[in-house]
DNA sequence: GCATGATTATACCGATCTGTATAATATTCG
DNA sequence: CGAATATTATACAGATCGGTATAATCATGC
């Protein structure tokens, strides 16, 4: 638990690793991990592919640590920093995090959420897959310290719903629809403002009322 | 506009058509359209890779085809049809679409959206993302139906909303949150209680406060 | 029955992918 | 200096990818 645990260790093999890490982050971020090749990042890096690979065992080792890196900067370095320079209280900065988003939908190097990315392409299951839920989760506890900050009814309840909001923006920015984060920061108002009047049960499920089922309809996937 | 347009086509040529694109269908909403080789779709129909060209002569045009037959399946005959048959008034209908999503998570063979896997994966302004993209639109006109059915304000601003939320949903399934059309529609109920006391001044685009700026945070991507 | 078009099988091209084998070179440190 | 470690360049293996060339076979309608 000492204060020294990021200092950025300075020796020859640990620089080449993170002029490895560096370059593996410009490029999975901007392509997506799975159009990026090694040797892509190896003449990115401008480290041998050998080196590469004596550092990284495998791509999806290399996939994983870009992982950790990417929840740091963005995560931690963007989302969670940026929120708390924005708004002063709790529920401030649940609102923020839209104005955040917009910003970054303007951005000309938009080009989507990376984890997001990985949860769609990434077989369900593996360890990359494992691995972004987690990064994922670790967001929406950040939501969910939030709402409890603020003491709102059914916090978690409220987390997932944010994330959802979130996500759904970044997806459609994604598609082309730019204003998407303003959208969803009027109803995230709305809906938060909703919030503490309606408890909406939060122990108990919500009832699915299930049909005495009508037509058989056929199942759309697979 | 003869009532005969689609009439299935009996000849020699349609048939093996429709036995690429419904083997390409399986597939494709098994696995992604990027994993899938033309050799694996030839294989699974039983028609020749050649046949397969002869037909679509390059596999975008497959993608293609295969996104209006998904719209065909998924939008129109498994979401459109499925809320007709589970809520009477267009509000009932609106909230039912988290019924069938949550049915839809709870299915073994649920893969996650075809349509948001390629806005993610592929190329923003390739012939395949804006394809898609109008995929999405398609349903998200029909939202915007069902809100102005149902006389509420900004029926146009409530569908981008429902498909954020939708589309949330969807992503935290796929993260392996089975839960998620629960929880959304609780959110989507609170909602859409409070939307028509808050018209939320469906013109102005919601003022987002633009600070002075702190500290002049890094991108995040790119 | 025969010509025409549809389908087949097979082999191949060039490109890309992850990962490795090998041997030479560069750096660091006792 | 000399030895241990790190990095380099190159070539290659084995697989998969989208797409094509060729020539034979099949089915159908006049």
């Amino acid at each position: 638990m000492s204060d020294l645990d990021d200092v950025i260790p300075t020796g020859r093999r640990a620089v080449t690793r993170q002029k490895i890490l560096e370059a593996a982050y410009t490029l999975f971020t901007a392509q997506g991990v799975n159009l990026v090749g090694v040797d892509t990042i190896s003449a990115r890096s401008g480290v041998a592919k050998m080196t590469l690979y004596h550092h990284f065992h495998a791509k999806e080792n290399l996939v994983l640590a870009y992982l950790d890196l990417r929840a740091k900067r963005w995560t931690v370095g963007w989302l969670k920093a940026g929120v708390k320079t924005r708004g002063a209280t709790p529920r401030a900065r649940l609102l923020a995090i839209f104005d955040l988003l917009h910003e970054w939908f303007e951005d000309e190097g938009f080009e989507g959420c990376p984890f997001l990315r990985i949860i769609c392409e990434s077989d369900v299951g593996s360890p990359v897959h494992k691995a972004t839920a987690l990064k994922l989760g670790q967001i929406e506890n950040f939501l969910g310290q939030l709402a409890r900050s603020d003491n709102l009814p059914d916090p978690n309840g409220l987390a997932s719903v944010w994330m959802m909001l979130m996500d759904g923006a970044i997806m459609s920015a994604r598609a082309g629809r730019k204003d998407a984060a303003l959208k969803a920061k009027q109803a995230a108002a709305v809906l938060l403002d909703a919030w503490g009047r309606k408890p909406a049960k939060s122990g108990s499920p919500a009832p699915v009322k299930r049909r005495a089922k009508a037509a058989p309809k056929r199942k759309p996937s697979r």
